[in-house]
DNA sequence: TATTGTTATACTCTATAACTATA
DNA sequence: TATAGTTATAGAGTATAACAATA
């Protein structure tokens, strides 16, 4: 008796069913693991980009990260809230923004980050250190190397 | 000199950021692929699960698939303008529908699967033919196997 | 006139609720 | 009353257009 209640191999071996399935496990796992930081994976993409770059403004980060600088307000707006961002005026061009991240936004940074690793350790769990490695340099090369094939 | 335009490795180098622009970009490539066939990548997955399985009702369909049974509606209407399914009244039960692949149906998920499966080749271009192997099997690991880590 | 941040609007996608016809 | 299909409605998410302040 084959008790069937997936679509069956032809739909489940197809790499776009496989990638959409494992993201969204991984954004489940993400999302588990950050919700006691009261953040979440966007949220702390922008974190991470201020803490890595010098000072810019919203429009520059919007740009950064691919999303509209409409969404990018909405974005900073619960940033703001929560005290790990702050935005103040540009000396120099007072239509600017110059968003900065708090002490707190750090901190908060700092934590999250971690659990946002463990939570990629326990979504590469199935896999040996070595096969996991793998994986995840070769969806490097996926996503970053779309030309030259080698070197 | 250093000139950015992405977000920085602390965030590219996370998995989800990886994951979330692999599948965009597959979807792109998969979407040019099978636009000739006039159909896209769900109402594919229709076909394909039809083709491999006997007769169901739309609603068996559409939890074969993990979509919402009003959702379905809109895939097999769309389906069935193109002449790809019918939908016959079930002779026991007249509340069901049988849905059925036709020739023509059958016809189109031959030359759009094949079409498919270029679209994934071209994806995995820049891994070597071992790499891309291993990259498949590893993402079926983590779909599917995400307890008994051995056998 | 062009640009930054903002707000308002529209659009897409999907889920929920409500309706019909059968059982 | 319960279920299959359908339709209508509402919600989340995001993009587009319009606006105010500044350059």
């Amino acid at each position: 008796m084959t008790i069937r209640t997936g679509p069956g191999p032809a739909v489940t071996s197809r790499l776009g069913y496989l990638l959409k399935h494992a993201l969204q496990h991984l954004g489940a796992l993400s999302e588990e693991a950050l919700a006691p930081f009261d953040i979440d994976d966007r949220q702390l993409a922008v974190l991470l980009l201020l803490a890595n770059n010098d000072p810019m403004s919203q429009q520059q980060a919007a740009a950064r990260l691919s999303i509209d600088r409409t969404t990018m307000v909405a974005v900073l707006d619960a940033l703001e809230v929560k005290g790990f961002v702050t935005r103040t005026p540009h000396p120099a061009d007072r239509r600017r923004n110059t968003v900065q991240l708090t002490d707190r936004g750090r901190t908060t940074l700092e934590s999250a980050n971690a659990a946002w690793d463990e939570a990629e350790q326990a979504f590469l769990g199935p896999l040996d250190q070595q096969a996991a490695a793998q994986f995840r340099a070769s969806l490097a090369d996926l996503t970053h190397r779309r030309d030259s094939p080698t070197s």
